[in-house]
Formats: C-alpha cells, structure tokens, sequence
DNA sequence: TTCCTGATGTTTCACGTGAAACATCGCCTA
DNA sequence: TAGGCGATGTTTCACGTGAAACATCAGGAA
C-alpha cells in the first residue's frame, strides 16, 4: 500500500513544505509559471488527491465569500499529462468547488510542474497547512505522509517543526471510533479531551458523558483511567479506615494530654507517625518534659 | 485627536470587518471591481494609513518570497481621490513594499471605492487580522480604533470576537516603557509576561530578569507583586526559618526517644505542631506509655 | 538467541492565553 | 452632592495544547 519514497524522500520533505507553504518557493530547476486566471471547465481534481470531508456549510460559506469577492488565493495546478489544454488541482479542490457553486467562470492559479508523487505530496501539506483543519483533518494528513511516502514520525515532526510526540498523539486519534472522531470533527470534544479516550475502555460512553457535562480535560484524563479507580474513592486507596483500636488509643492519649493527638499507622507495615497539636508554649514545656523521661 | 465616528459608525464595525476578512465581501451599494495586475508605480501609501513597524528582516524574507512566487494576497487598493490614473493602498502596504524591493512590476490588486474613513478603519482591522502580529502591534491596532473613530473596548471586542478584558490586556500593555516594548515584539517576553509587569514599579529590571533566566508567566506575576515580597524568600515566607532553641530541642527529644521528633511553631502565634516519627509497634507503645503520665 | 537501536505508544502536566471576577473611574442625572 | 451606570483597569488562574519523559515494540546484527 505504501509508496515507497522516489520523488518524495529524494527531494525531502521539508523541500517540499516550502512549496506549499504561505509563500511557496519554486525550486530551482523549476521554471516560474506566471500567475494566471485558469478557466473553470479548464481544471480537474486530481484523482489519486486525498479525500478531504468538505462539510456543506463550510462550502457555502467560501462559495459566498468567494461571489463578492472573488479566490483570494490561487489555486496550485499543474499541466494535465494527458491533456496540454487542461490542468490539474495540485492545492486548492476546496476553493475550485466553491468557485464553481458561486459560478465563477476563471479563478487566480499558479502553475508548477509536479511529478506525480511530488503532488500528492504537495496536496497533503498543503492541506495540513490549512488553519481552519480540525485534529482528526491533521492527523489523516499525517498519516498519509507516513503511510504513501514511507516518512517517519520523526521526520514529518521535522519538517512540519512540531515534535515528535504531537505527531504521535494525533495519529491515535484515528484509532477512535468513528463516533468519538464525529464529536472531535464537530467540536464536541477537543484533541485534548478525546486523546485521553484513545486507551478508555468505553471511548464512546465516556466521550458523550464527557461533552454532555462539559468536563474539562483533566476530568477526562482521570475518567478515562478505568472503572476500577473510579468505583473507589481517592480517599480509601490512600488514606485505610482507622481501626478502632487506633482512635481509641487517640482518645486516650488526647485526654491525657489535654491536646489534639493523632496516630497515623503506614498501610502495610509497623512504622507511622504520632502527632501531637499544642496551643500555647507551656503545652510544649509539658510534651517536652513527658518525652523526657 | 480622535476623529468621530462618521462613516466609520455610521456602517458599523463588524460590517468593515467583513470587508477584511479573510475573504473580504463587498457591500451590496458598493459595486466589485474586477482583480486585476496594477503597476507598482501607479500605487501609493495612504499617509494617513497607520505607521507599522516593518523590520527589515521580514520585509526582506517577503521580498524574496514574492521574487520566487509573486504577491499571493492581492493588495486591497482603491482609486486616487486626486488622480484617477493612480491608487491608495488600503490594506498591503508591507506587500508592496517588498514588491518593489523584490522589482516586481506589478502586484495583483482588488480595487474598492471606499471614503477616508473606511480606508483607514479596514487598513487598522486588516492589520489587526495579520497572523504575524506581534501583542504590541495587534494592541496598537484596537488603540487606533477606539482612539480615531471612538470605539469603546466592548465595540471592539464584539466586532473582533475576543473579550473586552482581552482588549482591554492588550491595551495595557502600551503603557510600558519602550523597552519592554521592544523585548515583547522580538520576543524575549511574552504577552503574559508583559501583561504582568504593567503595575510593577521596576518593569524594565524585571523584564530583563525574566527573560534572562526564562522565567514563567506564573514566577512573573510573582515578581511583579513588589519588591518587599521579593526580598524575602518564598520559604522565608511560608516556612519561617527554625530557631536554634527548637532545633537543640528536637535534637534532645529524638535522642531521648530515639526516633525522629520535629517540632513545627506557626509563625506569629504560640501554637505548633510536634511529630514523632515511630518505626516499629514497640516505639509506638513507647510513646504511648510517656504520654499517659 | 540476545542485545541494541530506531520507531512508535502513552502519560502527565507546565505553559501562555484568554476571560471571569472584581475594582475603579468618569460622567451624568436627580 | 450622591448615586447609578457605562467604561475601563486589574488580578488570577482554568483551560487545552504541546512536548518531556518514560514505556514498549520491531527488526536487524552479532
């Protein structure tokens, strides 16, 4: 399944990042295209493009900003292999599928020339590059770094400059189930919330109580801990019941005393702590000269 | 100083918001110019449009990014008022500097027929929305709004999407000495950090310190609570320092039992607190015996 | 088979940010 | 002048994120 790196390792990843990124750089060997209005009809998607969920509302919205004011930014083609007269979408399908529902017959383009592996590579960081990309959006781009390039998490971490564990962690979140990553696409949970479910032995369950309470993260780290924890109370597993032996010998000890004394036995073995409260300097003088003798 | 509101609260904030926006929409009496290439030579700054602080290295950086690819984010101009041959930068005045710098011949333009007033609001909003923007310049940026067109910190938080305590932070932090300043925008200290010093009495001892040992935003705030605090050890204040009459006492008392006695005095008071650390049940009946007498 | 090392999985929480909560100011009206 | 209210000033810290630290796995070499 995955492509083992031709274009992809040989050029580096990171040589790539440039391309896409905010103000992509061409390559040296790689003669500049003129910025150009391309004609829609011109432009096809790339069939081997990863899939990218284009909810309908965020399309409505970009269709409609787009009929006022028109693609702001241009779109990454290069030239149609099969057909000199057309292009193909190297970055940018979502902005052409807008253009099109607001009717736009030409939209801004820059044209590079990509092998295929190049563009593949191009279209999926470009697409995590996007600002408004959700958690689960940006680890599917990590994965198919990883998956159709053959790149490490090391190396994606590098070249996208976050570590390598951020790299790690979103890509568990694709061993969600589906319903659990729904709650993360739509906002119900954050990367946050739902990485603390990624070992929970009831994700959806716990996901939905989650959301529904509003729980902050740290709620959810402890919930996600197991049931076993959670049936007993922080208090019994660090603090065991006095036996009454105990709080008898208190007793006695805090009458004679005329002070407030405590015995706290260790779990488990012979040793602990006695602790005596005194009010005034004379209840010193009086534990001092006892302890004395 | 402040110039009222005319045009500028007559449309309404969030309308000039849309305006710059990611995908700026045009208003409906406001007929859309077609994007077009525009002769650098042909566009010229808004002298009222605000000053930015352009460090070279970035103008450079853009520079060279436009010489590989061109402006991808079109300028947003409208006509010369004076001279219908030429245009006003409303909003990418940083682009076409470094076009120029990059000698670019022309630069992708949108044109809008804006009055002065809108001019100026949607060049301060589009500055405020740049990714890049440092917490000084996005604070400058909501002073010039409320100080020209006499926005309120609450206008400017609804219009924006933030809070008005977040406003009125940032704000704030304009009130430090310059050379606090300084090291916020190149980054020697954070917002947090800044946000911190505002009513300290030495901002610039204490900034410097911060950054130089790295402090965190949590040991800034600390700091900027007074000196008088600040000479005083954090122990010195919680755990005041044990006399040497309590500590010839533990000692005494520990080799009279022959465990670990610690004698804890609250500070200012008369009251306190002595442990005796027992290994085994015979020390603990020790202990039990001394205390019945 | 064991050991080593690169790669990946997992937990935990410090961090700066953003805003809730509270305090203060300034202006206007009764 | 006092009170009310809108506006601003200030403090504090809970939050989710990102990554350090640790754990485990997998594959290859000795």
């Amino acid at each position: 399944m995955a492509r083992k790196p031709s274009g992809g390792l040989g050029r580096g990843l990171s040589a790539l990042m440039a391309d896409v990124s905010q103000e992509p750089e061409a390559a040296p060997d790689r003669p500049r295209r003129a910025d150009q209005m391309v004609p829609v009809e011109r432009i096809f998607p790339n069939p081997d493009q990863p899939r990218r969920h284009f909810t309908k509302e965020r399309l409505d919205d970009l269709a409609n900003s787009i009929r006022e004011k028109g693609v702001i930014q241009p779109l990454i083609l290069r030239k149609n292999p099969r057909d000199d007269d057309t292009y193909e979408i190297v970055a940018g399908e979502r902005r052409w599928r807008a253009a099109q529902q607001a009717q736009l017959h030409e939209v801004p383009a820059i044209i590079r020339e990509y092998n295929d592996t190049e563009a593949l590579e191009v279209a999926i960081i470009e697409n995590i590059q996007r600002a408004d990309l959700n958690a689960i959006e940006e680890a599917q781009g990590y994965r198919d770094l990883m998956n159709r390039f053959g790149h490490t998490q090391e190396k994606v971490s590098e070249a996208l400059g976050k570590s390598r564990s951020h790299i790690a962690n979103l890509l568990r979140l694709l061993n969600l189930p589906d319903e659990v990553q729904d709650m993360v696409i739509d906002g119900a949970l954050t990367a946050g919330h739902a990485r603390a479910l990624v070992t929970a032995e009831d994700p959806i369950g716990l996901g939905k109580q989650i959301a529904a309470k509003g729980l902050s993260v740290r709620d959810a780290e402890r919930l996600a801990k197991g049931p076993k924890p959670a049936s007993k109370s922080a208090k019994s597993s660090t603090k065991p019941e006095k036996d009454a032996d105990t709080r008898a010998l208190e007793g006695d000890l805090s009458a004679a005393m005329g002070m407030k004394v405590t015995i706290d036995h260790k779990p488990g073995g012979e040793s602990g702590v006695v602790t005596i409260r005194y009010a005034d300097l004379d209840q010193l003088d009086d534990i001092c000269g006892k302890l004395s003798v």
